[in-house]
DNA sequence: TTTAATTGATACGGTTGCGAAACAAATCGG
DNA sequence: CCGATTTGTTTCGCAACCGTATCAATTAAA
């Protein structure tokens, strides 16, 4: 089923992120809000450059936005869009499709 | 489970391979032989130098090997490795126990 | 045998990601 | 107010990957 999966994500190819920009991806789109940079790299265990690169490559694709924290402005606030969510519908059709056609 | 696995990986970070080049590995390891470059190419859609690169840096890291086809010297065989081998079975093991904690 | 076709590898120029370090802005603490 | 801390970004040099085009070796065809 991986291999499927993954199959059809390189066959796509609209959006062709890293692995890292894909966790990172998920990470803001399951898991609980808010997300900054500094959150995200300790979850990963990755520097902050990493989630500062990536969240210029996606915010470039409109799969993210950010803002500032206007009650602490140092930080930043990582937001969803529906371009983002769009796309991550449309992976977890596809891996559900997937799991469909396992041989059980 | 997508999101969990896939943060495993990124944390694990021992053979750091793309999306493509792990798609290689799981097409050589899972689906039957013979694997030839324009075979894979064909497969994912993608171009010969994209396959024969991941096949070496996928070499250096000792998880594939290559050999001459002796009855058409023109092609290369691709073969498995024990280190590929225990790879892709850590990362099934890690697919199966994220999906076992799945909420049902 | 000589030419054409096939196969995999390589060269080239460009793009992107990386880690480490330095940086600017904002906030905190005395 | 002023130095220390926190937060996110930028810079630097470097390595890896990309697509296109070309190459060398091998085989097939004429």
């Amino acid at each position: 089923m991986w291999h499927d999966v993954s199959l059809a994500m390189v066959h796509d190819n609209s959006h062709d992120l890293t692995v890292r920009q894909m966790t990172i991806l998920l990470s803001i789109y399951l898991e609980p809000p808010p997300h900054t940079v500094r959150g995200l790299a300790a979850k990963l265990r990755v520097t902050k450059p990493v989630i500062t690169r990536a969240l210029d490559t996606m915010g470039i694709k409109g799969l993210v936005s950010r803002r500032r924290d206007e009650r602490d402005r140092r930080n930043v606030v990582i937001q969803k869009t529906l371009e983002g969510s769009l796309y991550l519908e449309k992976i977890g059709d596809l891996i559900i499709e997937m799991a469909r056609e396992l041989p059980r």
